[in-house]
DNA sequence: CAAAAATAATGAGCTTACTCATTTTTCTAT
DNA sequence: ATAGAAAAATGAGTAAGCTCATTATTTTTG
């Protein structure tokens, strides 16, 4: 892990850094994002107000750079419980369902988030974000190929369009869940449906079927 | 018309409203969403910097009041250019990317918009949103509904499903086009790669190809 | 028509995210 | 070890979105 090559300076950075998202993880969990003011965020890591725009170059930037390790573990979550199921629409429906349950234990917060998906602005947050995203339809087209042995899907599919659509469609409803447009039977039978429709395009021919559910 | 029946109180604010959206929508074309103030709107509508809150709650919700008509005329292009397309699958490519191009123009204030879809506020803001949807993925339902007479798609695909979908689709790639992720020309593919495979999912199924593009 | 009630407009003031000139800390070279 | 350079931290100041107590306008009532 090369522990020792970190400099004083880089040390203190790190330290720094660590206190800033710890604080800001806190207050945002415990008061809510819009409420929590980037002052108190630095009175509670011990920095002074401006040190906190060293690190973030918004406040917005801070929603990120908090989250993004969580995400990846929800990430994580998402694709053990997914494997529980046998077929891959109850996968990719059980995979998004996970992720769901995290947003809707912290709704405002996760609204914030969501906003900031729609608006990166800097180069760093982009990365942080593109990671996300890879590691997300990752898993998908990893399910998505175990189903070819299973004859679900015909070999021939395009792995990374097939998860990115999936995707397209989890996201697209998570917005109407966050905003209020869907409660969430509705976004459940809504991501049931449309990937009934994307996974009746995945099939082999000879096995399609003329109805969809 | 019913032109009459306005009470003065009623003509008064309806042409302050139209003053204030007439003003917002020439200042956020000239300088941008950001660096217009609300101020420079209310100055420019001639009427006090308080009053800009009593017509929209915030400055976001201006960005929606301002579009709303905009964005109507914008997905009527779509629908005719649409209909130059013989196939279904080229339909809805044109109908998307007359909606890219028109977001194309602007694109600082069509990130603001997008972020703003993101994070609907307000029970009149979600009204409008709501409607601008349902004008969209109506107009999608009717091309593929037509589709079915060709013989492209099965008679028993549902229509909003199918609609919904490609909307999805659309709306995760108009993200990454207008947040740096995909270039033009990677938007049209990534479109054309998805629609292809959720209109396999709609084929008839003795019609199905084995092979997706 | 006058008084009272209801609605709308006003703009000074507040809050808070963010900036930037200055100061402090750390690193490097001799 | 010390001077000088580079990087980081600081916090007072700024700007702008938004609030709200007050004022003005319109409608309703008697």
């Amino acid at each position: 892990m090369a522990v020792a090559a970190l400099s004083r300076r880089e040390q203190n950075k790190h330290d720094k850094r660590a206190r800033i998202t710890a604080a800001a993880r806190a207050l945002f969990a415990h008061k809510g994002f819009a409420a929590t003011t980037t002052q108190e965020i630095a009175d509670a890591a011990g920095v002074a107000a401006g040190t906190i725009f060293t690190y973030a170059r918004t406040k917005d930037d801070l929603l990120i750079l908090v989250f993004h390790d969580e995400m990846l573990d929800v990430v994580e979550r998402a694709r053990k419980r997914a494997l529980q199921q046998p077929r891959l629409r109850d996968q990719a429906i059980a995979f998004f369902n996970e992720i769901a349950d995290y947003h809707e234990r912290d709704l405002p917060l996760a609204r914030a988030l969501m906003r900031q998906l729609s608006y990166v602005e800097s180069t760093d947050q982009r990365a942080l974000v593109s990671q996300l995203m890879r590691r997300l339809t990752g898993h998908l087209a990893k399910l998505i190929d175990a189903a070819k042995a299973t004859g679900e899907v015909a070999a021939s599919r395009p792995l990374t369009v097939a998860a990115r659509t999936l995707f397209a469609v989890y996201f697209l409803h998570l917005n109407g869940l966050l905003n209020g447009y869907l409660d969430r039977a509705q976004f459940e039978r809504a991501l049931t449906a449309d990937f009934t429709l994307v996974l009746a395009g995945l099939a082999p021919a000879r096995a399609a079927k003329s109805k969809i559910q």
